[in-house]
Parts: C-alpha cells; sequence; structure tokens
DNA sequence: TGACGATCGATGCAAATGCATCTATATAGA
DNA sequence: TCTATATAGATGCATTTGCATCGATCGTCA
C-alpha cells in the first residue's frame, strides 16, 4: 500500500479482474438492451442524469461533469438525442453561450424503458451473485479508488 | 442476493462504482501510456498473452478467448502489430484456415517499456490505495462477477 | 469421395471516437 | 473601454469500432 513504482502480485490481480470483470458486465449489458432494440448504455447515463435534474435540466458541461464523457462526446449524444426527441435544447437567458438540455415526455419514457431492461442486468449480473454485505463492501473499496477520492 | 428483476440499492450502488470506477482508472492508464508516447493499452494485452505463449506463439482465436477482443477488432489489431513489426504472422501447417502469431524482439521491447508505465500506474492507481489485504477481498468479490463464473 | 455445416480469419461499409481546432460569448485586467 | 484570456459548445478529419458478410479450409457424415 506504500507509493511504490512497482505494483504488488496482489495490485496486479486485483486491476486484471476489475478490467476484465468490468468489461465482461458492460458488454453483457449493452448485448441485453441491444437484444430489445433499446439504445446504448451511455443513452442511459445522460437520460438518467437529466431525468433526475429535473425541468430545470442540466448545462451540457455539467453532464460532463456527472458522467465523465467527453465533451464532443457529449455534444454529439446530445445532438443524436434531440433529433430522436427524447431531449430539447433550451437557450439560457444569463449565458450566451450556453444552453440547457431538458429531458422530454418521450425521453423519460425511453428512460424507462431501457430501465426495465438495465436494472434486470444488473439484478443478474450483480444482485444475483453476491450478498448485499458484499455488495456494501465491495462499493466500499471501490470508492476508495476514485479520482478524486471523493465523488 | 436471490434471483430478482429489480435490483437492490447495494446492487446498484455497487455496478454504478464499478462502472465508474473501472473507466477513471483505464482512462489514467491510457493517458499514462499516451504521455510517454506508447500505444494503447489493448496492444499491451495482446503482447502479454503473446509474450506469455513465448515462442510457440498463438493463434489468433486463443487470443480472442483470452482477451475478449471482438475477432474482427484482433483481425485488426494484429494487422497493426504487425505492420509496426512487433508480431509476425506464422503459417500453420495442419491448419490451412489459420495462423500462429509470434512476438518479435522489438514486440517484447516495446511490451516491456509499456510495462513500465503501466506497472506505475497500476500500483499507484489501486496498489497505493488498498493494503494487499483489501486488493485481495477486491479480487475476491469480483472473482464472483466473471462469466462465466471460472476463467 | 462428395456434400454440408462449422470454424478461421479478413473486410466493406456505416457509425462512433479521438484529436485538434473553431466560433462565440464571458470575464478579468490594463 | 479595449484587449487578452478563459469557457461553452460544435465540427472537420483521421482512426477505430461494430456489424454483417465473405472466402477459404476443416470436419463430419452419407
Amino acid at each position: 500500500m506504500t507509493e511504490q513504482t512497482n505494483p504488488s502480485p496482489a495490485a496486479i490481480k486485483a486491476w486484471a479482474r476489475l478490467m476484465r470483470v468490468s468489461r465482461q458486465l458492460v458488454e453483457r449489458a449493452e448485448d441485453a438492451l441491444k437484444d430489445s432494440s433499446l439504445p446504448p448504455l451511455a443513452w442511459y447515463d445522460v437520460l438518467h442524469e437529466l431525468a433526475e435534474a429535473g425541468e430545470g435540466g442540466l448545462r451540457p458541461f455539467q453532464l460532463i461533469e456527472r458522467t465523465l464523457f467527453a465533451q464532443y462526446n457529449i455534444s454529439r449524444l446530445l445532438a443524436r438525442l434531440e433529433s430522436d426527441g427524447l431531449v430539447e435544447k433550451l437557450r439560457v437567458a444569463d449565458d450566451g453561450r450556453g444552453q440547457t438540455i431538458r429531458i422530454t415526455g418521450k425521453g423519460r419514457e425511453t428512460r424507462r424503458r431501457m430501465w426495465a431492461v438495465y436494472g434486470r442486468s444488473i439484478a443478474e449480473l450483480v444482485g444475483a451473485r453476491l450478498s448485499d454485505d458484499d455488495l456494501d463492501t465491495l462499493s466500499a473499496l471501490l470508492g476508495r479508488l476514485r479520482h478524486p477520492a471523493a465523488l
């Protein structure tokens, strides 16, 4: 646990598992969405944040902070969401550069349908494999790997 | 932990952390490689497997099994590695469809230089943040999320 | 041996990503 | 006020990914 330039075997193993398992789980969840002809996970992430934000909406840069997507990625994702009618872009009064993104009714509906599938994936892939105690332990350990440490 | 269609709050939280942390860590590791003008992580994964396989090399489909990359992805990645002289493709005697991929000296050297950076990232991002005991706990919990359960 | 389905690996094409840069507005400082 | 710098968001271009499919060989079974 001390600052070193060479990782310990335990660190390498944990890293390898983290990489492998997270890729597997993402792939499974994406496949489940595809099988239901639903949009990819990235759309869910954005719709979820916007749904939580409510009628006030969010600025694109706030979405970037919350979702960790790159700026150009959000810009294009929002364009797709808008052209699908899932979000709307509103001019914001006090900043001529920006806009506010608000989820539409159709967007909420899409999010709801995605959650039916996505939530089931989470339940199956994670909830069914670890007890709530173990899940809490896992969350706590992962929490200590966040950057920055808070967030 | 029972089979359910709706995930528990603990499952949702663990999932969210897993998604977020793994993305952050990958991004950090990729950035470190870029900052050293080294190839991306995917190259490391392949070179690592090939280095472990030794002079016998590996068939592309074996790389697919080990790395979880898609078939077309491996096919193109190997083409890039070959054109960079990091691997060589050998005709295999007993299967006219296939080929054997072997890492070259240059490939080993590249892998070594990548590990100097990648290993340091692992040490900093994971090894420096959790004790070996906690790392083992983390590995064990993640191990129970693998698909299939073994592997 | 001949036919048929399975496996190995490559590839054309469309979509998504990454990078750098651009425009426009906002803010700070002389 | 005028200029310089920073921030918000979009976009052109090259690379990579994803999907479907293809050509070639293998293995099986009649």
